[in-house]
RNA sequence: GACCCGGUAGCUCAGCUGGAUAGAGCAACAGUUUUCUAAACUGUCGGUCACUGGUUCGAAUCCAGUCCGGGUCACCA
């Protein structure tokens, strides 16, 4: 049982016994104490004054007295208005210390034998990996570390959307200029030479249309009446229609853009266990169309389409079914949705999917529960907003800035430039060297991204490139490097510290931190939240630091005092290295040579 | 027009199941290295928590309205 639990049932006990009240855990709030009070934990006994009938600081003088005498773990308290502050015993600090390092489990809840199933990336074939699925797979990616940590058993799937009018206007225009070039040949990374193709294809088109007149103005429209347009329309009715030739052109043109993501995947640390084809679900969801229909809970209108009318939930009518009978979006989702609960019977079903389609998955929700699907409660949709420049949103005709690749190469780049000013790993050998750059480099960028509410929208500013000082990525990675350093010195972790007395504040303060995790994990996984665990394990390497800076471990005083400094140390290292891995970040061992 | 999401220090963000004098980082300024890694630490400066009203012992937090920014409301995906 966890601190909060036990003071809110020894207070509930207490009234209990002087008040013959019971009171609700609820209603007891306990907070961290401010930092410019004494005391550890406190009680706020506003709500218990309708209780004891006695003033606030009557009532928290009164609790604090009980407490103190019988929870064996309150060392002493005082009172503020209406706060009870409480100051626990360091015996008891230090038994928490002892019980975090001798349970290597520490922060990872038992299985729950609990599916999930979360999407995440979702790329289209037709162009390379922008800054809009970096924020995407980290977020995916840390969401599956830290559902795994909180006892769901994860599957990652992908969703490629492979087909359609853009992956053609990119086949269009490589059969007019391409040459048979590939990405070989030119040595451009796949995606970005198919990606490079659906470029051309809309400059030729806007060139091709400076020769038509009577133009609305308007691109989406206006382009329909181009050979370019009516070509690649031509090249998807072909695709459909199995055409060998076409077929192959695609197959091979996405070829070459799978090869290119996956060296971005492995790059960033993404992966999956299971991949799924639009081309290959896109005809699918007539027959869920057609449960829907015969439930009842579907209708055809008049001129053949079939809908849901959603309006009693506050929604539309949406179109489920063209009155051709062809599917649109949504239906293929359905779908999607529903092999998904076939192929593994999950208890939840997470989407890792932009703001933009907030609307989109709560009809997809909806639709799947009036069918009477119980396994669609279990459907969240996992909302990000978009990355912004501080002109507002990401253009892909803004070119470089957007591109996840060049994203991260740029931010490897200035790894390995800020490291070099430092000076400090001379005696890295070369592979050495360039494993810490990425290491760094990537943890700038991943916690620069993780670190924000994924509903809020991140402001990225490319001018001023990402930062290595202060609350970013390699601060931690650096307090990890820097409790590693002491390690290797210490060599064995000793052990025996747990009589020891006189805490020091800093002292204290880190340990509660440590004893936050396990609740910090928890919070993450249920709100759907890595930012949670980044902002911890910030605070976590500030306090580690000050700690650091205040108190000398090697050279502690005492045999005892520096055991448990040492110790101390060690357990904090190790729940950084644990709170990173759950962001997707590595940590170094070393920053510097020696 | 309707609905959804944001608005906290010059900038980037925490805090939002109501609790004490609203916190970090960056930037600026001043310090700290004969002692375990200065990618660190300490201090100073910086606030009408968008605005107005309400709820109550207490509101950045909850409610209503207003303003600003973004998004959505396709037989597009």
């Amino acid at each position: 049982m966890n601190l909060e639990q036990i003071l809110k049932q020894s207070t509930a006990a207490i009234f209990k016994a002087e008040f013959g009240a019971d009171v609700s855990l609820d209603s007891v709030t306990i907070n961290i104490t401010k930092k410019e009070h004494e005391g550890e934990y406190t009680i706020v006994v506003f709500p218990l004054t309708k209780i004891s009938k006695l003033s606030p600081e009557q009532t928290a003088e009164l609790l604090g007295n009980k407490l103190q005498e019988q929870s064996g773990i309150v060392a002493k308290f005082n009172v503020i208005k209406g706060f009870l502050n409480l100051s626990l015993t360091d015996a008891y600090w230090l038994g928490r210390l002892s019980e975090i390092a001798n349970n290597k489990a520490y922060g990872t809840f038992a299985a729950n034998h609990k599916k999930v199933v979360l999407e995440y990336c979702g790329p289209n074939t037709n162009k390379p990996l922008h800054i809009g699925h970096v924020r995407n797979m980290l977020l995916g990616f840390s969401m599956s570390e830290i559902l795994t940590a909180a006892g769901y058993d994860v599957t990652k799937v992908n969703i490629y959307n492979d087909r359609g009018i853009a992956i053609c206007k990119s086949m269009v225009a490589y059969l007019r200029y391409g040459n048979n070039s590939t990405p070989q040949s030119t040595g451009i990374k796949g995606d970005h030479f198919v990606g490079d193709w659906y470029v051309r294809w809309n400059a030729e088109a806007k060139k091709e249309l400076e020769t038509i007149s009577g133009l609305k103005g308007d691109f989406d429209e206006d382009q329909k009446q181009t050979t370019l347009f009516i070509e690649a329309q031509d090249m998807l009715l072909k695709w459909e229609a199995h055409d060998a030739e076409t077929v192959a052109l695609w197959k091979k043109m996405n070829g070459w853009v799978y090869e290119g993501f996956q060296q971005t995947f492995k790059l960033i640390g993404a992966d999956f266990q299971k991949d799924y084809f639009e081309s290959e679900t896109y005809l699918l969801g007539k027959d869920i169309v057609d449960e829907g229909l015969q439930k009842n809970v579907f209708k055809k209108r008049d001129d053949g389409a079939v809908i849901v009318d959603l309006t009693p939930d506050g929604l539309d009518e949406k179109v489920l079914l063209r009155s051709d009978g062809t599917s649109v979006y949504i239906t293929q989702d359905l779908a999607t949705a529903q092999l998904r609960h076939e192929d593994f019977n999950m208890e939840k079903m997470i989407y890792v999917v932009a703001n933009e389609q907030d609307y989109h998955f709560k009809v997809l929700k909806l639709a799947l529960q009036k069918l009477g699907k119980q396994w669609a409660d279990g459907i969240y949709h996992l909302s990000y907003a978009l990355v912004e420049s501080p002109t507002g949103r990401f253009k892909s005709r803004e070119g470089k800035t957007a591109d996840a690749d060049d994203l991260i190469s740029e931010v490897l780049r200035i790894a390995e430039e800020k490291t070099k000013e430092l000076g400090k790993i001379e005696g890295f050998t070369e592979e050495e060297a360039n494993a810490l750059y990425k290491t760094i480099g990537l943890g700038a960028l991943k916690y620069f991204v993780l670190r924000v509410n994924p509903y809020k929208k991140i402001i990225f500013n490319p001018e001023e490139s990402i930062d290595f000082h202060g609350h970013t990525g390699p601060f931690v990675q650096y307090t990890h490097a820097r409790i590693k350093a002491i390690m290797r010195k210490v060599g064995e972790t000793p052990k025996g510290f747990e009589t020891l007395s006189g805490l020091g504040d800093v002292e204290r303060e880190l340990i509660i931190h440590l004893t936050e995790y396990e609740n910090t994990v928890r919070a993450a996984a249920e709100k759907y939240d890595p930012s949670e665990i980044a902002n911890y394990v910030y605070s976590l390497a500030k306090f580690y630091n000050k700690f650091y800076h205040e108190c000398p471990i090697l050279n502690a005083a005492t045999s005892e005092e520096k055991t448990f400094r040492v110790a101390l140390s060690n357990q904090t290292g190790i729940l950084i290295k644990k709170a990173m891995k759950l962001l997707g970040i590595d940590v170094p061992e070393k920053m510097e040579s020696l």
